[in-house]
DNA sequence: CGAAGCAATCTGGTATCGATCTTTTGTCGG
DNA sequence: CCGACAAAAGATCGATACCAGATTGCTTCG
């Protein structure tokens, strides 16, 4: 075994043990393969997996105790959502981080969240409201980062969700992916993410009161406060 | 083999035909998920594959000459982009046309173009341009309808292809796969194509004086007027 | 006529073979 | 002795064939 390989098992074995008590170890109901993608897409979210390290399909899914069949499947819809590469007959990639793609995912993703905003004014169910708001008012400015990311990534699902369009909601969920995984990659260096819990917070207001336009505006600026946090980040250390 | 096998069998046998001097025969370089793929999504988006009926992984395998794993794979890549679901342990079926679908992935592809356009005139090239000036001058708006249709596919590629964002390019292709699909299922009720092609002279006319704001106007507008067309048709028979 | 059981069928997953690319090693020439 | 080219070994993904689990539909028996 190699040293990259060892190092992938070693990550992989850590963020096996952090998700075990999700799925019943006995009861292999949900398929193999879903199961690989959600663990792998974690792995390269979290950086767990570096970008540009090899991926062995093997090592894979000797870790997780399957074949090779699942883990490729997973890969392959990895592939679509640009998080890994295989050079066919060559080997598989965890895809590389450059600093454009930040721009590039942005541009496709302010105009798509201005439009879950915008419906989510007309869909959002109160109850949902409810509870959403709840869990940032629970929230305080102070918490650990990565709890503050992972409320940040719950609340754009919910965003997603509450626009009712399932297309939009899977493309969306693509993307926040990539952002996230930027995210992390600077994750130390990224100073205030309460600010983002603020933004959130008069996002959701917009779509209590109906309020599409301000809903739309407020979560795009939302995305632009994040484009220029990070790219203040990534180009004053270059 | 059932009737449904002998059906789909025939329309792919046809389509091989159709597509067997694009690839050399002698020459399998190309990875054969990706021509099952491209031969399944055609088949698809044609409706020469019935939306909700069977689709049996051997019978496709053993039509295209090849195995079933390539065809799992472009199946797979197919249940993403919402063309094909897959029943788990049961089977796989060409995924439903929902006249609902048609708004609710207007709504995503709407901004999109508008995005794609507006990065277009930054980033469109005059070579390219005239390229694709000169194919829409060259079409005659009496031409078969699955001809215009091509164009109008053609034209839309062209124009992701110039926004210069591989993110936006992919997540605008799917989304025209499946606007190419119901515009298929009404094909020989749609009345007037012609009116497409001035459109899209418009468009291209407005990325060649760069103006940003009639680019992503014009484009924008030519997709309400693709749905309201297709509204007409569709509630009419309703 | 209804329910239980069996057979057929299809996808999910594994193991294996094969093709291709990379790397290493060995040889030859300078 | 060193460098370059060539051949062979190693590694990885691509594809196939086979087996297993699950669901469906039919058949048969009460």
């Amino acid at each position: 075994m190699t040293k990259a390989e060892e190092y992938v098992e070693q990550r992989v074995a850590s963020a096996m043990s952090a998700v075990s008590f999700v799925g019943v170890v006995e009861t292999p109901e949900e398929l193999l393969a879903d199961r690989a993608y959600v663990l792998i897409r974690d792995l390269l979210i979290t950086l767990e997996i570096a970008p540009g390290s090899v991926i062995n399909e093997e090592v894979l899914g000797r870790t997780f105790g399957m074949g090779r069949t699942p883990i490729r499947e997973a890969l392959k819809r990895l592939v679509l959502e640009k998080l890994v590469v295989v050079y066919p007959r060559r080997g598989t990639f965890a895809a590389d981080v450059q600093i454009q793609d930040l721009a590039l995912t942005l541009d496709v993703r302010i105009p798509l969240e201005g439009l879950a905003a915008v419906r989510a004014t007309r869909f959002a169910e109160v109850a949902d409201i409810e509870a959403m708001d709840s869990l940032l008012k629970g929230i305080s400015a102070d918490e650990d980062k990565k709890v503050l990311l992972d409320i940040d990534a719950q609340f754009h699902r919910f965003l997603y969700q509450c626009a009712r369009n399932p297309y939009l909601e899977s493309t969306l969920s693509q993307y926040l992916n990539l952002s996230m995984r930027i995210l992390h990659l600077v994750l130390d260096r990224v100073p205030n993410l309460p600010i983002h819990l603020a933004e959130q917070k008069e996002i959701l207001e917009a779509i209590r009161e109906r309020d599409a336009e301000k809903a739309e505006a407020t979560a795009k600026q939302h995305l632009v406060t994040f484009e220029n946090e990070m790219n203040a980040v990534l180009f004053s250390r270059d």
